[in-house]
DNA sequence: GCCGATTCGATGACATGTCAACCAAGGCGT
DNA sequence: ACGCCTTGGTTGACATGTCATCGAATCGGC
């Protein structure tokens, strides 16, 4: 590491994708976020735990799977699922594999709800956003988004020793 | 949600776009606050907030200025402001035109720390995102982000003020 | 089997963000 | 000048997320 090299700054295009990119997220989680709660009164975190939740065949997931999917940390997920318990969306069960673990459950309540909140959410995430591209547009977006997961992933993921939490 | 026809649902390439695009969007913001805090001591809040007062010729801001640029509320901004005036980074001034405004300042260690952190930073944003794009994916991404914003900030902007929209 | 290291999940303390209420000051019609 | 409404900013209560730590259970080498 010699650390005297003059820094790449970013050139005109480079600096208005990354601009727009900023916005764009902000904007748009602010917008799927508010209709989200007024239509279906669930937040954005809610809605990820309902929706891999009922993506599996029976709507219940050990909770390390599911904090490793939504890329949660257990703490996050843990503190997240006691608030939605209370509300009635998901429970608690017991692991009978493995007396640590706990698996959470979609209650009807919480199916109902992620039914409910589904087709407007879809219909939000299309007007607000993938309506607005082009379908070559789609594509790129999920090309270059997919070579970008892969690349952070192993710069994470191969450190079996410490540095997957940080 | 008007009556009862048929959600259009993803296709496979729009959820495929879309899943990515979540996806990249928590692993990125875990990478770069990551290397930002470790390296500089930074948030990515305090890095957003220091960028654009330096980014001003004379590092200060009308702190409604300040907040409608990041599109943050008053409120957090104010909150966020307190903690950064403790460490030092920022202090407050009252503004000469409007007895009730305050202008924010970037204090000396602000422009610091700022300095110290940008020439990482950028490089972090190439690193884990810019340069794993063509350039025609850049510029891609710099046109559909804009108009998602413009879009968006349409439906946000006609704040019906009294009621007497023409 | 035993013991140390690791994993699972929960928890408490703390940092951060949101929301509504508030005060002080400006704008404006009369 | 007087109200009345709006605006700018702060504040406190509360919701959410992070971090360090803990106890219990499992794993693995011996």
């Amino acid at each position: 590491m010699s650390g005297v090299e003059a820094t790449r700054w970013l050139d005109e295009r480079q600096d208005r994708a990354w601009r727009g990119y900023r916005r764009m997220r902000r904007l748009l989680d602010l917008e799927l976020a508010r209709e989200l709660t007024q239509d279906a009164g669930l937040s954005e975190p809610d809605y990820d735990v309902l929706s891999d939740l009922s993506e599996t065949p029976q709507g219940r997931l050990r909770l390390s799977e599911l904090a490793d999917r939504m890329l949660w940390s257990r703490s996050r997920l843990s503190h997240h699922l006691t608030r939605m318990q209370q509300r009635g969306l998901v429970t608690r069960e017991e692991c009978p594999d493995d007396a640590r673990g706990a698996i959470v459950v979609l209650t009807p309540a919480g199916r109902n709800a992620i039914e409910a909140a589904a087709p407007g959410h879809v219909t939000a995430v299309r007007q607000h956003f993938l309506d607005l591209l082009t379908p070559a547009e789609v594509e790129a977006l999920g090309a270059f988004t997919h070579r970008v997961v892969d690349h952070l992933a192993q710069s994470r993921a191969p450190r079996p020793r410490r540095g997957l939490e940080a």
